[in-house]
RNA sequence: GUCCCUGUAGCUCAGCUGGAUAGAGCGGCUGCCUUCUAAGCAGCGGGUCGCAGGUUCGAAUCCUGCCAGGGACGCCA
């Protein structure tokens, strides 16, 4: 990428600078390259100078003179220009950029891709709620930021696999097919009282009067232990049918669906507690079995195996977290996880420390909580308390275009007011549309210019050099840069942003320069370039799982 | 009490691995449809970047303290 070229031209540039005595020969410091905001000051920026000037103990103009006449002239470069306090600015060539839009052409869907991952295997996890109950609209922020994440990641060069973990264990479930029992008596007629700890959503209902319409009364006939753990075991397939289907409407899909059940199945779990044994890392306390992370910094310790020798969570966590890195090898782990675990961050790090894995290798994401409002009032999205609007009553509401670039569009620290009166109204003037409708109306002149039999491939893409042609070129070409942004933030917040811009700089070309006209050879360069535009768009939007619709 | 996130324009938020006059959308106000989609374009107005110190040639960005909002501190997940 260019970007990459001209750090390496300033490297060189000092490099040979302290050859010749022009600078003394400390370590450089490292070569930054800036997007500058102001236009004036070219395409690209860089304060190097400025950086070298401490360490130099010399004047950064003068400093950035001297690099600048030792950089040797490029292909893509028209000039570089020296900037006080001490910046070099560099300005692309039109006729390059120009070019730049016969290689999108060639690429298609393609443009866009740069390979940082070089292939290595990166696991995505994300979603993972229990199946006790439908999504929530704070379990679609994760769901959306999850699969957008891996399609960039996919674009950046990495093999990629999404995962939802799958808690089929545990006392959540316990509580849910219990919950669900209650339900199923009582809606035969049976007077039993709910848990106290279970499930009171009205949901738990719908879903026991469900299973009585396709399977009757026959779980009364068997005894309690049997008929929870039986119905639990139907009620479960439904939850996490609905889970998927709901997922499946916000085009969020999994590559594998991880059983924890499964780490108990085949010998997993004893495994990795069994090297946390031997590594030193658990105690006996308190009639509990205790992973002891104060010894590794942490503030306190947790419990792995609780008194009535059931695993917890945490213990199921670590040795997923082994299958993950040492059963299955992935290069790098992404987890994408609700605020309200940020607590377990520290620790899980510790114990994939303590079973010798570099923590580095995984990288947690926390996205904040989404608050739901009816008007101004707050909608409380506890599943135990009952009132709960499902996810996918947002989305049949706002739409799954709308809905994904919304949650979008807000970095995963922030949280955020997600308000149902609003939602139908905001989707009207949501951002979305705007660069969809951009989408659309290249696509309403490609008909034109089909329906008029123009071929363009042999458009001469020197003919575009107005103002508002060489703008819309210079902001197709971010899009490798917003993939990297991306892949090294692992923020998609970003293409939200890139996308509103690209459209804006089409909207103004499309207002300022006719495209089909009767000026033949400029209607085939600006053919080209709609073309181009168009499949960057397309790209984009694809890479935020969104539409990109031909008409609207 | 400890830890994490947040505090930027009327509202919702970008910008935060330090850089050149702080940006966008919505809302408000002005203009623009005989020609490829006005779900659009052009322009105007709007900011002590929570507060106070510090580091630096340079701070919205880094450090410290405080204030405010949210979250977590369980043998729940």
């Amino acid at each position: 990428m260019l970007k990459e070229t001209l750090i390496d031209l300033l490297t060189q540039a000092a490099i040979q600078a302290q050859q010749s005595g022009k600078l003394p020969s400390a370590t450089l410091p490292t070569v930054t390259i800036e997007r500058p905001q102001n236009p004036e000051h070219g395409d690209y920026a860089s304060s190097f100078p400025l950086k070298l000037a401490r360490s130099a103990g010399a004047n950064p103009i003068e400093i950035a003179r001297e690099l600048v006449k030792l950089i040797p002239p490029t292909p893509e470069i028209e000039s570089i220009a020296v900037a006080p306090p001490g910046f070099i600015n560099f300005t692309l060539k039109n006729g390059w950029l120009m070019q730049q839009v016969d290689v999108i052409l060639s690429e298609r869907e393609k443009f866009g891709n740069i390979d940082l991952g070089h292939g290595s295997r990166v696991q995505v996890e994300f979603v993972s709620i229990n199946p006790t109950g439908p999504l929530h609209v704070g379990n679609g922020r994760g769901a959306i930021l999850g699969s957008t994440l891996s399609n960039v990641l996919t674009a950046g060069g990495y093999n990629v696999e999404k995962e939802y973990y799958f808690n089929d264990a545990g006392s959540q479930m316990e509580a849910l097919r219990r919950s669900l029992f209650a339900r199923y008596q009582q809606c035969l007629g049976v007077d039993v009282e709910m848990p106290s700890e279970g499930y009171f959503g009205n949901y738990m209902v719908d879903l026991a009067r469900e299973i009585i319409s396709e399977e009757g009364d026959r779980f009364l006939s068997l005894s309690e232990a049997e008929a929870i753990s039986e119905l639990g075991k139907v009620g479960v397939e439904k939850i996490i049918s609905s889970i998927r289907e709901d997922l499946e409407l916000l085009r969020v899909d999994f590559d594998a669906w991880f059983s924890e059940q499964s780490l108990y199945e085949n010998g997993q779990f004893d495994r990795v507690m069994a090297l946390l044994r031997e590594g030193g890392h658990l105690m006996e306390k308190e009639n509990a079995t205790w992973f002891v992370s104060t010894s590794l910094g942490e503030d306190k310790d947790n419990v792995v195996v609780r008194g009535d020798g059931l695993p917890t969570y945490f213990a199921a966590d670590i040795a997923y977290h082994y299958n993950k890195f040492l059963e299955r090898n992935f290069d790098r782990v992404i987890d994408i996880w609700g605020a309200d675990h940020q607590g377990h961050v520290s620790r899980l790090k510790a114990a994939v420390a303590a079973l010798g894995i570099d923590p580095d290798r995984l990288e947690l994401i926390i996205n904040q909580m989404v608050t739901l409002r009816r008007g101004g009032e707050m909608v409380r999205l506890s599943k135990r308390s009952g009132d709960l609007i499902t996810l996918r009553e947002v989305i049949d509401e706002v739409g799954t275009d709308a809905c994904r670039f919304f949650f979008l569009s807000r970095s995963a620290n922030s949280q955020m007011d997600f308000d149902l009166e609003l939602a139908k109204q905001e989707s009207q003037d949501n951002p979305v549309y705007y660069v969809q409708y951009a989408h659309a109306r290249i696509a309403s002149i490609l008909r034109l210019a089909e329906g008029r039999k123009i071929s363009y491939a042999d458009g001469d893409v020197s003919l575009l050099t107005t103002e508002p042609e060489l703008t819309l070129i210079r902001k197709l070409l971010l899009l490798p840069e917003m993939v990297e942004v991306v892949v090294q933030t692992l923020e998609p917040h970003h293409l939200t942003y890139y996308a509103q811009d690209l459209a804006t700089s089409f909207h103004s070309f499309y207002k300022l320069c006719r495209v089909v006209s009767d000026d033949q050879a400029l209607t085939k360069a600006r053919l080209k370039l709609v073309e181009a535009t168009k499949t960057v768009l397309a790209r984009t939007l694809h890479l935020m799982g969104m539409t990109a619709p031909d008409r609207m």
